[in-house]
DNA sequence: GTCTATAATTAGATAGAC
DNA sequence: GTCTATCTAATTATAGAC
């Protein structure tokens, strides 16, 4: 991999561990293996750098939504099988962490890929629920905008309720219980 | 107010708005007036003042949480009230947001007041909706353990969609999309 | 109890040799 | 492109005077 490859690569896992505030150049550097003239050489300083990498951390979740809300299924199944996908429950989410990080949300640049991102997979999750209120799966009453972000809430939720009790299962118990109320059995 | 509270205010401040991570001794003592030398004569250090404020924190969430869920109503109703609660929704949840600290989740005691304070409060919404099931006003097929989790990690997660947006607004959107899908109505 | 002095370490970056 | 040297400020304390 190239240096500035393994820099980029090297910023969005510490962003993950760390978020932005917790991660220093210095600690890129040397988990990169790339020394300060190299790092300051490919890229202008920390805030480029996490503008790289938060960019392509975005890109590849929205890749990996995209992969499972577009399978084969009825809009409750494709929804379903979002909630139950398997996840790193308690790294957290790496898109969304970054919104508790101060830095990042006084920075319109930092923050432009998370809302972009946030914003495309409710956007996305609410057509399917349309596509559900159409079939009759889900009841005419709902709002289609409502539930999506009720469902991406509980994801983002779950990884806290996870992190705080230091085990994945608080994740899935609160995907049951969503599960439950969007069944359309019940 | 005395120092070592004016200290604990300003930790519980700052923890808010910056995190464990992003918030420095020094910070804290300027935030409170206080010198140096004060602090460490007060404190042991940066963890011992942090586990200070954070249990204090917890604490008051606490007592917040209780006031509201105990209010008159029927278990819908102290639910929709929890959830409508006025809150500084761009500021974050104060005890949710230090689950994605890594110095807190990497601290046994740290972690322990925000893991007692979630776990309390999953449990007390876990009891509202059990009885509500028992006076019929949710589906005797829903699970009351479940449905906590996804209420409190609707509102967790609530507080992210905020902030990646930059707006209050998408917070309530998840909440009313909860409380259709809770809704005894339809 | 509070203050100042001191100090080792890191943060975040620039300059310039190679 | 990568490296070392250098720099200013901040971090997280400790020591000891007042």
């Amino acid at each position: 991999m190239s240096t500035p490859e393994r820099l980029i690569e090297s910023t969005r896992e510490l962003l993950w561990e760390r978020g932005y505030v917790g991660t220093s150049p210095k600690a890129i550097q040397e988990h990169a293996g790339a020394g300060q003239g190299s790092m300051y050489h490919h890229f202008k300083g920390k805030p480029d750098l996490a503008l790289a990498a938060i960019r392509r951390t975005a890109e590849e979740m929205r890749a990996t939504a995209e992969g499972v809300l577009s399978s084969p299924g009825s809009p409750y199944e494709r929804i379903e099988a979002y909630l139950r996908r398997e996840r790193d429950v308690l790294r957290g989410c790496p898109v969304g962490r970054l919104t508790m990080d101060p830095d990042v949300i006084a920075s319109d640049e930092l923050r432009a890929p998370v809302d972009e991102t946030i914003d495309w997979l409710r956007e996305r999750l609410a057509g399917i629920v349309e596509e559900g209120k159409e079939q009759g799966q889900f009841a005419p009453t709902l709002d289609a905008e409502e539930i999506a972000a009720t469902i991406l809430a509980t994801v983002q939720g779950g990884y806290v309720l996870a992190r705080a009790s230091g085990s994945p299962a608080a994740f899935d118990t609160g995907v049951r219980g969503l599960l439950a109320l969007l069944s359309p059995l019940r």
